[in-house]
DNA sequence: GAGCCGTGGAT
DNA sequence: TATCCAAGGCT
């Protein structure tokens, strides 16, 4: 339940917020201005698309090195329907969330085989795509074709619930912000409205210390009435993490290279390259230290690394040793020049670093 | 609906 | 240091 009364229209919205907009658009690589929208200039569907995928709950300056990279590489979705998976997930390797990686390829796949290289142009099309769900389709239907759709993400739902008091936590408030939303969305600039409110809640209407003397709607916004801005949205508590224990190997060949594998394709890091490990578990028993290796070696321990996930915190001991004979173990042996381009997630480069301080600082190549 | 799924920057 | 959180999707 909400104190937020249903309504039609959302009366002096969009025009002020547009106006706002059009002066205070940020540019981004991925971005048709405003003003060269209205002079005709089209977007990209397939940029708009690899770039909604790259921000989904990911910050816009993480995503900047790696839109540039793949729009280098893979210029269009043909392009990169014609790479190898691997490929794709060496270069998203640091973003994180590699399942996106995955539904990425999958989608381009499906775009380039079954839809002759065309994203589809409505918001229904679109959702059938992996990857892509009612954000992301709502997102790519507005700026990619200028659809009136009903574009809601955090950002939004944060401008939104403060407009409106919305006093229901989040998840559930998101159907009724979502029909919000739609009665605000005009027919007319619907792409740059959706903009609009994400670039609002970007820059002024900010989880912390909003900026409301800046802000283009502050006469419209309830909760600035009532000074009550920094209250929303309501969301319901977290959970803690818990601790998680595990130890990695790096195993060394004579030559200087390292024993990598290849990671199931479901699950934590699903897919990507990674170093030996023992199952991560909650308890601190036999299967987290040097006797638990995959194989016999000199293990010596170079010490804890902490890594926190989503749902946890990892904390994993790595071990080093030269093995002189060969292992009989699954994976490859990767030397210094192909190791800075293996699928390698940031918490295994940070493994890689404690057994090599040099070639890996703080768990960057 | 709720759990799973990464990372790095800001405060 | 601890906490939050950023253009969510899948199961």
């Amino acid at each position: 339940m909400s104190s937020a009364k249903p309504s039609k229209t959302v009366p002096g919205t969009a025009s002020p917020l547009l106006a706002w907009y059009d002066r205070h658009a940020r540019v981004l690589p991925w971005r048709i201005s405003p003003d060269e929208r209205a002079h005709g200039v089209v977007a990209d569907p397939y940029r708009v698309w690899l770039s909604e995928i790259m921000l989904q709950q990911t910050t816009v300056q993480a995503v900047k090195p790696y839109f540039a990279a793949f729009v280098t590489r893979w210029p269009t979705v043909e392009d990169l329907a014609a790479a190898e998976t691997e490929d794709v997930m060496k270069a998203w390797a640091g973003l994180g969330y590699y399942s996106r990686a995955r539904n990425l390829k999958r989608c381009a796949d499906v775009v380039a085989e079954d839809h002759g290289g065309r994203f589809p142009d409505t918001e229904e099309g679109l959702l059938t795509l992996p990857g892509v769900g009612p954000y992301t389709a709502a997102a790519i239907a507005a700026i990619a074709f200028d659809r009136p759709a009903a574009v809601v993400d955090g950002n939004i739902e944060r401008v939104f619930t403060r407009l409106f008091e919305f006093e229901t936590p989040l998840p559930s408030a998101k159907s009724e912000i979502r029909t919000f939303v739609a009665a605000a969305t005009p027919a007319d600039r619907p792409g740059d409205f959706a903009q609009a409110l994400m670039d609002l809640g970007a820059t002024i209407c900010t989880p912390r210390r909003p900026a409301c003397a800046l802000c283009p709607l502050t006469g419209d916004c309830q909760a600035r009435k009532s000074g009550r801005q920094e209250q929303f949205p309501v969301k319901l508590p977290k959970k803690a993490k818990p601790v998680r224990l595990g130890a990695a190997f790096v195993a060394e060949r004579g030559d200087g290279a390292v024993l990598l594998v290849k990671r199931p394709d479901k699950g934590l890091l699903g897919g990507m390259t990674g170093l030996p490990t023992t199952n991560w578990t909650v308890r601190a028993d036999g299967e987290t230290g040097a006797k638990s290796a995959p194989f016999q070696a000199e293990w010596r321990s170079k010490g804890v690394i902490s890594h926190v996930f989503t749902h946890f915190e990892l904390r994993l001991e790595v071990f080093h040793a030269v093995v002189t004979a060969i292992p009989d173990h699954e994976g490859w042996w990767s030397d210094s020049d192909s190791l800075p381009g293996e699928a390698l997630p940031t918490v295994m480069k940070k493994a890689l670093g404690a057994a090599y301080p040099a070639l890996f600082r703080k768990g960057k190549s």
